[in-house]
DNA sequence: TTCAAAAATTGATATGGATCACTTTCCAGT
DNA sequence: ACTGGAAAGTGATCCATATCAATTTTTGAA
């Protein structure tokens, strides 16, 4: 098991004032009081690359932030066919008050570190501190919106808008500095396999595959290797 | 113009108490303090059929719930194509706090009438009340929750498959009494034209049709005229 | 009640993407 | 540096759904 590789609770738990996503995070509003009191309640923990972080279904014990990695939010059918709903990347959070089980399956598609709350104890704070229920209701309306956004693309686009639609949402959130508009050339790293891709978009990987190599033809977008995608104007 | 034959703002406001969505609304959570602040603030308005609510882009200026009647949520692209994201049903609420614009149209798919807030006024309630404002975040996971299932239909079923997801949410919804299981056997009113379907489903109205058809000769669906439908068994 | 416009249905044909089968490329582990 | 297995790419064929073109039914306004 990969897994085993990692130790399951990471013992370094530096401060929240150091941490790589205070800004993004559910915690960004916190005042210092709200914060110390978060640096006290979280524990980290670290999941391989393909290692399920949760499933639908199971005991919602922890809610969390993503710290680093990618991990990707999904949907099976009892006769395998999967559906992408999101991706989770760093700043994320990852499940929902007031909910004893997960809905959906939460998968690591890289190494993935994640900073966990209890879950009651989490609320407990939450009812009392309206700045951070605040910015988690504002969290959720952005990826209300964002899924929403998505349905467009699922409902009505052609495989190959989709998948560039996909490519120039994966470049924005990598590569754009909070605050600043998106930048015209996009250079970055695919953290998907063609599966997921496929699994995303709603096509075959065979058919995404096809249509990389037609975006790639079209000059719509270089490759370095498989994974290092350059889009040099985003139009 | 339609709107001209219903006065825009409808003169009976009764009270919060008699309210037919008061236990579905945002308000359900609201202690009696709170609610007479709401009924202070509150006032009605009411859409013709086929008007437009809101448009992406226009500026929010109020929030609410819609009280009666049926709306649709939805994105259009440029050459015309339309996703429907959402369904808009008695109790739902209507715009997102802490936002100057909308982002998707909302069209009224039936007469509808909304119980309306100012939006800064309603923020400031929010800020004092936990309640209030735990509700709303309830809310919002539950339509993310149904925006990412629906991104489910939408990427990996067939026409049929969507068809018949859409008939069976859009009977439950209207069927199913509030914390009961769904009836086995529904029998309700479509509120959507075989456009909208389409719309909302992905596929065009012409396929929609064709499977309609299928359903019914298949014997899984009846109808009643073109609106009315039964579903004798729910699988 | 009548009648024109909108909505829905049906049919014929075209096509994008699925499927199946295979080859090539890339890594991770020895 | 090898090498076996996974990921990615490519080709041939088929099918579900789009598209184009009527026709029928419903609706609502005069």
């Amino acid at each position: 098991m990969a897994s085993l590789q990692i130790p399951d609770t990471v013992p370094d738990s530096p401060d929240c004032a150091a941490c790589p996503v205070r800004w993004q995070a559910v915690c960004a509003c916190c005042d210092p009081a709200e914060l110390a009191r978060l640096d006290r309640m979280k524990s980290y923990r670290s999941y391989a690359k393909a290692e399920s972080i949760a499933y639908a279904g199971a005991r919602m014990t922890h809610l969390g932030t993503l710290v680093s990695g990618v991990a990707v939010l999904s949907q099976g059918m009892a006769d395998g066919r999967r559906q992408i709903m999101g991706l989770l990347l760093p700043g994320d959070f990852i499940g929902r008050p007031q909910r004893q089980y997960f809905q959906f399956d939460i998968i690591a598609a890289q190494k993935v570190k994640i900073c966990r709350f209890e879950r009651a104890e989490f609320e407990k704070l939450m009812r009392g501190s309206p700045a951070l229920s605040g910015r988690l209701l504002d969290m959720a309306f952005d990826e209300l919106d964002a899924a929403r956004e998505w349905m467009l693309v699922l409902g009505r686009k052609s495989a190959r808008e989709r998948l560039a639609s996909l490519i120039d949402r994966l470049g924005q959130r990598q590569t754009r500095l909070p605050g600043e508009p998106p930048p015209a050339s996009l250079s970055f790293e695919l953290p998907l396999t063609r599966d997921m891709l496929a699994d995303y978009l709603g096509p075959t990987k065979e058919t995404v595959s096809r249509q990389m190599t037609a975006l790639r033809r079209a000059g719509i977008i270089k490759q370095e290797g498989r994974r290092r995608l350059i889009v040099p104007d985003r139009d």
